[in-house]
DNA sequence: TTTTGAGTTGTTCGA
DNA sequence: GTCGAACAACTCAAA
């Protein structure tokens, strides 16, 4: 009685809500095939790091309780891509195939090839929906025609388009096939880390699935959004929206993140600063998805070409003290830590480990984004290859090269209490709050008090702050020259 | 085509 | 202790 099948091919777009690719196949009658494919070759280099793989085996359990409970069971499978979509279509005989649009280099050559694949006299009919952009980058121009390359005028150009699309709610019934498709077990793709399970701070901290993204944006809209322009800024604080992870899996879409912030302030009456902060956050991810899409070597290639001629200074042993949060200036091992045990790492923190690792220890870039890449749960090859370009000053719109993060004056700034320094660096919790950020500069009898032996029990700085800032300094002179 | 105003997130130094 | 200037020109976007 129903139209022939719909294939519905999930992606980083796991949920029901706002969803146009299931919408419309709903929408079209047909019964509702959905399945989700397991494929990191596709990926190539940028295949899923190891938190992100956790989270998404959390996702990918949650989508598929809640398509059962619609009543269209989700299809996993693993393999090439191609191959697996055209093998679901011969054994449902499916008339169409629906998906929502990717921007990663390597997404868009996949759905070119998904394309080629099904063009033809194949009968089956490919749609391509928007879904992880408020705006599609084509959309988005300067009246001269060209993408933009600095944040303020994208951020005026996209706002004098109008609010973005209204989302789009859940289906509450599909109509499933009357045949059984075969399914992979998820657990059988062991994305889960086993010898050793280090995931229970991220257990703690996430609930991922579109469920979980949904309480997270509530809660942050009841707790946090008054006030958010300057507690976003503290890291002790539970001030920003961590959003990040939902919306790099598509648990929930910006349209939605966008139409709720600005519901719940109309309610409480006021229109605000706070309010327009968060958005312009939603829009900074916007204009990192823009310029990967229109300069796709942004994950690899520095932005400003000038920048390959950097003197940087790759050293092994600093790395590791960065990566494992033993530096010795305590707000970077504490962002490096709690990014280690959650998968997470407060924004601000951000930007001051990556500032350290770029500019104190001369790393390349590349080598933080790819360590970001591999422990953090929100890991979105837009937003990290943006940041990271912005901090190191090689980006679009990008930080001056003498914007060069003091440790100290960053932690005494934002971490006035030391909350966040000695929750992460509890060796050091002892010392009081004039020193904690510097233990060096701390008295032998106040270290004595505390505990701390330098170099033994916390390390001593491996850089000098001043020498390592000057040496930068004359690193980009050089660059320059 | 030329001109003009503007540009996320900071630090240091010296008055 | 506080405050403004210097850091260095450069490129983008629009008029």
């Amino acid at each position: 009685m129903s139209a022939k099948p719909i294939i519905v091919w999930f992606r980083n777009d796991l949920r029901l809500a706002d969803h146009r690719a299931l919408s419309a196949a709903v929408a079209n009658g047909a019964a509702v095939v959905p399945v989700y494919i397991h494929d990191l070759k596709a990926a190539g280099d940028w295949a899923p790091g190891s938190a992100s793989l956790w989270w998404l085996h959390h996702s990918l359990s949650a989508l598929t309780a809640s398509l059962s409970d619609i009543g269209a069971p989700l299809v996993l499978r693993s393999g090439d891509t191609e191959d697996e979509l055209a093998a679901i279509a011969a054994e449902t005989g499916a008339t169409g195939l629906y998906f929502s649009r990717a921007y990663e280099p390597w997404a868009r050559a996949q759905e070119e090839r998904v394309r080629a694949r099904f063009s033809g006299s194949t009968g089956i009919a490919v749609k391509r929906f928007a879904s992880a952009m408020l705006r599609e980058p084509e959309d988005v121009r300067t009246k001269a025609g060209d993408p933009f390359k600095v944040y303020t005028p994208f951020w005026r150009a996209l706002t004098a388009l109008g609010p973005p699309s209204a989302p789009l709610p859940a289906p509450k019934t599909v109509t499933s096939l009357d045949k059984k498709i075969i399914s992979e077990k998820l657990a059988d793709w062991k994305l889960l880390p086993t010898k050793p399970d280090w995931a229970g701070g991220m257990r703690e901290t996430w609930q991922p699935g579109e469920q979980g993204a949904h309480a997270r944006l509530e809660t942050f809209l009841k707790t946090a959004l008054d006030g958010y322009s300057d507690r976003r800024n503290l890291p002790a604080v539970d001030g920003t929206s961590r959003l990040s992870p939902h919306l790099h899996f598509g648990e929930i879409s910006p349209h939605l993140c966008w139409h709720r912030a600005t519901a719940a302030r109309e309610k409480a009456g006021s229109g605000d600063a706070a309010l327009e902060t968060f958005l312009k956050e939603l829009v900074w991810r916007e204009f990192s998805y823009h310029l990967l899409f229109h300069w796709p070597t942004l994950p690899e290639q520095p932005f400003k070409t000038e920048f390959a001629r950097f003197p940087w200074d790759e050293d092994a042993v600093r790395r590791k003290a960065w990566q494992r949060g033993q530096t010795g200036y305590p707000i970077v091992d504490a962002g490096m830590r709690q990014l280690w045990h959650t998968g997470w790492m407060h924004n601000r923190v951000r930007m001051i480990v990556a500032s350290f690792l770029i500019k104190h220890l001369l790393i390349p870039w590349q080598s933080g984004e790819a360590w970001f890449w591999d422990t953090l749960v929100d890991a979105d090859l837009a937003s990290n290859a943006a940041s990271w370009q912005w901090v190191a000053g090689s980006g679009a719109d990008a930080a001056p090269y003498f914007r060069i993060f003091n440790p100290v004056t960053q932690g005494e700034k934002f971490d006035a209490e030391a909350a966040y320094v000695r929750h992460w660096v509890p060796e050091i919790a002892k010392l009081p709050d004039d020193v904690i950020h510097a233990p060096w500069t701390a008295s032998a009898t106040v270290l004595a008090k505390a505990g701390v032996v330098l170099g033994k029990s916390y390390p001593l700085p491996i850089v000098d702050h001043a020498a390592a800032r000057q040496r930068a300094l004359d690193g980009y002179a050089a660059m320059r020259a």
